[in-house]
DNA sequence: CGAGCTAATGATATGTTGTATCATTTTTTT
DNA sequence: AAAAAAATGATACAACATATCATTAGCTCG
């Protein structure tokens, strides 16, 4: 029944299914499809994206309720994260790394929504919430996400 | 029927009814209110809470549709800005300057939503910048917004 | 094994933010 | 005062999201 699965998609899911087996928490079919939708969409897609990414795959309408559950599921096992700027969600691109991250930021293609990963050096990092700290706030989160352009789409 | 304003508020509106004289645009009673709700409620509000707040505060439902439009005329004299992560407005802190200001970056409390209107010193701008073209995208503005825990709010 | 419990999913309703469209009113122009 | 332009109102609807209750699937333990 899975059709074609890229191999490092395949090989994420493993190591996803083997993440949650060691946590204890289930990585079930319907959650092994969004996050599988996700890896191989190599974009943000929205909840309702998924909806119908999961309808032309899998043949089957997945609710937006259980859509909806099963991205709080998966961003709780960081397999995903949710771009509040975009209102969408990506798969973690570190899924198939056994070390530790630094906290990810992401660069947003407010375009196509294809989403860059990365790691803003700690330097930049230290003067950005010495900046904030000044003008007596914190950050709520050291996991940033710009609004950007992409090479593809900037003209 | 101008109930109490706050003198900054009312030198503000003065400014801004100034500036839109001088481009051929008009400050209208509706766009004056809105601009003064936000003006004095010192805080981030949505549309919605807008069209609540003309209720209270004049007497008459303001429709969601005018607040939006309203919103994008004050948007396009730089005397509002929209927060996309909030996704709220605020008066811009600039009104009563009469220099020109570089582009503001913004501090949201995501609690209470108070804003802080800072500048991010030119040169951590410039790092940021080149850390976003290694990575082959652009920002799409340089007006940041962060999600933020003021002074107030933090336990 | 099967009754009972828990976790996961489905179905439905509703809330919030925002846009599209057409009608009406107000203001400006001539 | 008539015609044109600008602003506002009314209505419908789209996209994203949460709340709540019903149902189903999996697990546990006598």
């Amino acid at each position: 029944m899975t059709a074609h699965i890229a191999q490092t998609t395949s090989k994420a899911l493993e190591q996803a299914e083997a993440l949650c087996n060691t946590r204890g928490t289930r990585l079930t079919e319907k959650r092994r499809q969004v996050l599988m939708s996700l890896l191989d969409s190599q974009k943000a897609l929205s909840a309702y994206e998924l909806t119908d990414y999961c309808r032309d795959r899998f043949g089957y309408q997945l609710p937006a309720m259980s859509v909806y559950r099963i991205l709080e599921f998966l961003e709780g096992e960081t397999l995903v994260h949710r771009l509040d700027l975009a209102k969408k969600y990506v798969a973690c691109s570190h899924i198939l790394c056994d070390h530790q991250h630094e906290l990810p930021q992401f660069l947003i293609c407010k375009q196509c929504y294809h989403v860059q990963e990365i790691s803003i050096q700690k330097s930049l990092m230290n003067s950005l919430n010495q900046t904030v700290l000044t003008a007596d706030f914190r950050l709520a989160s050291q996991q940033l996400e710009f609004d950007c352009v992409c090479s593809d789409c900037f003209v």
